[in-house]
DNA sequence: ATTTCACTTACGAACAATCGTTCGCAAAGA
DNA sequence: TCTTTGCGAACGATTGTTCGTAAGTGAAAT
């Protein structure tokens, strides 16, 4: 019992790191199978197929953002500190499952069509509650008045190169980039 | 002589929309041909693989952001004009070309080995020609001292949502979306 | 301690489908 | 007449997956 769970465990690395590296449509079943070092056929003792994978993949990402989200809003703070709150979120989930939420950002639309749709639905909420913090900061006066949309979109890509350029042993911890980050985003680059 | 750049033309365009849609690798050469009006063997009159034309988008588009920052190094301009130039230039390339970018930004991994590095050394050296200037601005006092290649792929990335936001004829104009980005990455969100 | 039994895991072979591409040949245009 | 363009058929390769079967595993029964 065990070791079937660490077997099913390895697989799911593997494939998210393949993914990742590769892309998933670029990533054969034979590859993957000889990366954790099983026969293409054997991988079907585990897993019912390879979207399988793609699925549980994204869909345990999303759940962390929303986790993440759902904490945020209890909190008792202003829109400034959630919106703070938020990155912090992102670029600890960027971090520390690097290669997931790759394959999360990149590789979601190659969901089968019910799947995908089940997908975009959790994402346009996620988007949609992040944006109405952004509002609440507009109405507030804490934040500039941006257009809430184009605010969203930019804060929330501008911390999707993250996976490519950080490497753990990095010098600098995920704590110095998120506080350089926040800084950009909230104060802006001109001093 | 017309006609023939007319078919070739419709070829590549009709191509990097399947590519921007699903993909390039999920783009077959018998759907691309289905979209012309064509045989799949018929295509290969006129290019000379699928990869060929994701070569010509891919280093189109580079070319455009290659032109683009030479024009703006030779500004007699200060660091932050100069990354206003910058922002706009993504975005006006964001917006006029936006299937164009779309592929060169997502596809560019499934160019085969040599034109890939060939691809990478284009694209190192302007990152690292825009990194240069955002030293620069950091030097002469008017940009913060946050870490230059966290300030670059931020900004550089915090553009690439556009292609799948902007649409012509929305209400936004590139101008205003322009105006909203810069003012979130220079004077930050905060008021 | 040994045997039995059910269940999981692994394998080799093979499947149908799809892929990008080639080839010989005909039609068309200059 | 020569070159370009288009087609149908077919190529070899690769894809994800299935199937029958054998080996391994752990608990229950002898």
């Amino acid at each position: 019992m065990a070791k079937k769970q660490t077997r099913k465990q390895l697989i799911f690395e593997e494939a998210a790191k393949l993914f990742r590296d590769k892309g998933y449509l670029a990533t054969s079943v034979r590859e993957l199978a000889d990366k954790v070092g099983l026969e293409p056929s054997s991988l079907y003792s585990h897993i019912k197929s390879k979207e399988e994978i793609l699925q549980k993949i994204c869909f345990d990402s999303a759940q962390k953002f929303i986790d993440g989200i759902n904490e945020i809003e209890k909190l008792n703070a202003t829109p400034s500190e959630k919106l703070k709150a938020l990155i912090a979120l992102h670029i600890t989930i960027a971090t520390e499952d690097s290669t997931s939420v790759t394959v999360f950002n990149d590789e979601w639309r190659h969901l089968s069509q019910d799947v995908l749709k089940e997908f975009l639905v959790l994402r346009r909420d996620y988007e949609s509650r992040f944006k109405n913090i952004i509002k609440k900061g507009i109405e507030l006066g804490e934040f500039k008045n941006i257009n809430p949309s184009i605010a969203l979109y930019t804060i929330l890509t501008s911390v999707r190169w993250l996976h490519y350029w950080y490497k753990p042993g990095r010098q600098l911890s995920p704590t110095d980039i998120e506080k350089d980050i926040c800084t950009l985003l909230i104060k802006g680059l001109k001093e």
